[in-house]
DNA sequence: CCAGCAACATACCGACCAGTATGTACTCTG
DNA sequence: CAGAGTACATACTGGTCGGTATGTTGCTGG
């Protein structure tokens, strides 16, 4: 019956597999802190949820406030890499005030997403004041979106498709404020129209930075 | 010694108060959720700083909830129509345009202001997801908010000081959207710089909207 | 094949916390 | 000035929650 487990190095099934119970554990924290902020997130919900134990978390994790350092760190980093910096690094071909506008329009619409808001403004919102530990991993995550999205500005300036008259740095901040600002109407409005009007309205401005004359090739 | 006291109406320091005791204890309840948010805040904080019972509490308000509900239609909601609505009105010798950049340069820069945060985008963003109530009760306040943004564009629209091509509702949520989402930034960063800059780039929009062609008055 | 550590599992603890039961003192009305 | 109801005050409760102590089992190197 378990003859077939050997130690073909993937696709074993380990009754043991450290890596995987960690995994787990990031998910379901994430998400109950998603959902429930960070100091109402109950830890027998995450346990219930990664379907774990209390002595595995506090294996993998020293306390509560470490798991949710973790979460900043591996889940909401990485979900902020993969909506904006990754393809605003991958769309180098296109100009970039049309690669933010894909990126903005890219961001998901479902309805889980505008009812639960931006993971970022939840957490930031909640505990920056409170704790530093938070805040300063929350900062990073803010200040690299604003770096790569500057970062995109500056090389459409240099291209020339982009307005001269504005600072990189402080149009992105603009950007990101506009983002937020929508997620928090939208989370409020609990509705998925009020997203999209903000949507609407953010690709209206990122237009308006484009380099005026230069007409763009079709 | 308690003669004084008498039925002089006002300013009699009465022992009973309920009034009083009321409003003590909307202040000390608003002051804790603003920091640790509704579910984190404590009602014996609450009582203590409002230095009142617990037997006095739950005479005035049946639940924590309903204490929550009290602090956003009579605290909260009140703030902000101090601090937009209010003015708005008072300015209708200004151009809008200017009545707005006055009213968001308005906004109060102290430490404590942005370190806190908005309290409307504090508890949209615990309770809008989580409870139906508290949900409508905020609601109410951006849509008073947004219409009254959107009346003072109106207005400049008709007089030919702001651009017919904008949609006022829309842009009032836009503007509304720059505001919150810079609260977030600066809260974010704890910092009082990062909310300057943010008003400086909303005052930049903010120009941007007022009708080309006729040169204003000095 | 087995020793020993890694990776859990279970039971339990004290703190906290919203809410309540009940008692009491102030205040107003008649 | 008395009684009744308002406006509290105090003590207590049941439940929850983060954290821990301790036991147990799977895994791996020698």
């Amino acid at each position: 019956m378990l003859l077939a487990r050997k130690t073909l190095s993937r696709r074993a099934p380990r009754l043991r597999d450290p890596e995987r119970t960690r995994q787990r554990l990031l998910r379901a924290a994430s998400r109950e802190v998603y959902r429930y902020g960070f100091q109402s997130a109950g830890l027998d919900a995450i346990l219930a949820a990664a379907n774990v134990t209390k002595g595995a978390l506090y294996y993998h994790f020293e306390s509560k406030e470490a798991l949710g350092h973790a979460v900043i760190e591996e889940v909401v980093a990485k979900l902020q890499r993969d909506r904006w910096l990754v393809p605003l690094q991958r769309s180098k071909d296109k100009e970039p005030i049309d690669a933010l506008i894909g990126v903005v329009q890219a961001i998901p619409a479902r309805p889980k997403d505008v009812k639960g808001g931006c993971p970022l403004v939840n957490l930031t919102q909640e505990m920056s004041q409170l704790d530093e530990q938070f805040r300063k991993r929350l900062e990073r995550i803010f200040h690299a979106w604003q770096e790569g999205v500057a970062a995109a500005l500056r090389r459409g300036q240099h291209q020339g498709t982009v307005r001269r008259d504005l600072v990189p740095e402080e149009t992105a901040s603009l950007l990101i404020a506009m983002v937020e600002g929508y997620e928090v109407l939208a989370k409020n409005a609990q509705d998925v129209k009020v997203w999209n009007m903000g949507i609407r309205n953010i690709v209206g401005w990122l237009s308006s930075l484009r380099a005026p004359g230069k007409r763009r090739r079709s």
